[in-house]
DNA sequence: GCCTCTCTTTCCATCTTGGAAACTGACTAA
DNA sequence: TTAGTCAGTTTCCAAGATGGAAAGAGAGGC
């Protein structure tokens, strides 16, 4: 019933995630937390779940001593996130569609 | 932490049924469903939701002898739908903005 | 009065999301 | 070496969504 849009990526938190990394190389972990405005524990668990997915790769590194994590969307990540906005965009000409058919 | 994002209108579900009248005067009840694929209880469920939002009118009355259910967007309903869906422009555009800020 | 068609409402089970708090691993400081 | 931080993770739990089946309800038809 979903209209080819991934679930995945439709949860608003994530498809913020998505768009954000979108556009970046990588961001880090605290980046993403602040313009998502969510917490630790419920970033960790979204880029989790894109991670499983595949969508997103995490790389971890010591900088400044100080360990840091940093976020990037795959290839099919970044494949994915383009197909879910065509597909939005979709929903609406298929609407259209329908409309006439109608 | 939802960006801008409209969540009545950001469930699936619904997404489709806004876009789906948003481009037709009103649709047949049954009509949409067949189009959402859902089953009668959950999309006259969306339809209550969405009207107790004020987007959606729902306009009832007999055809051919068959009680008939139509359903059309309001004008605040098109408006929050088209508003709803800069926001996911807009949300490509704002990832961009911060990336660069990053 | 009874039946059918067309939704509605109720009941219920499942899934998701979110935060707090506890926990882990890596590295710094004594 | 032990204690303390920082940066995430995982666990625990509560709340809200979502979906379908089944029972209801209203309007006509027979």
């Amino acid at each position: 019933m979903s209209g080819g849009l991934d679930t995945t990526l439709h949860a608003p938190a994530r498809l913020q995630i998505a768009a954000l990394l979108a556009r970046v190389e990588e961001a880090e972990f605290a980046t993403i937390r602040d313009i998502v405005e969510v917490s630790d524990s419920v970033l960790s668990k979204h880029l989790a779940a894109l991670g499983e997915e595949g969508y997103v790769r995490l790389r971890k590194a010591a900088q400044d001593g100080r360990q840091r994590t940093w976020a990037s969307l795959t290839r099919a990540g970044r494949k994915a996130f383009a197909a879910h906005m065509a597909a939005l965009q979709e929903l609406v000409a298929s609407a259209q569609a329908a409309a006439v058919a109608e």
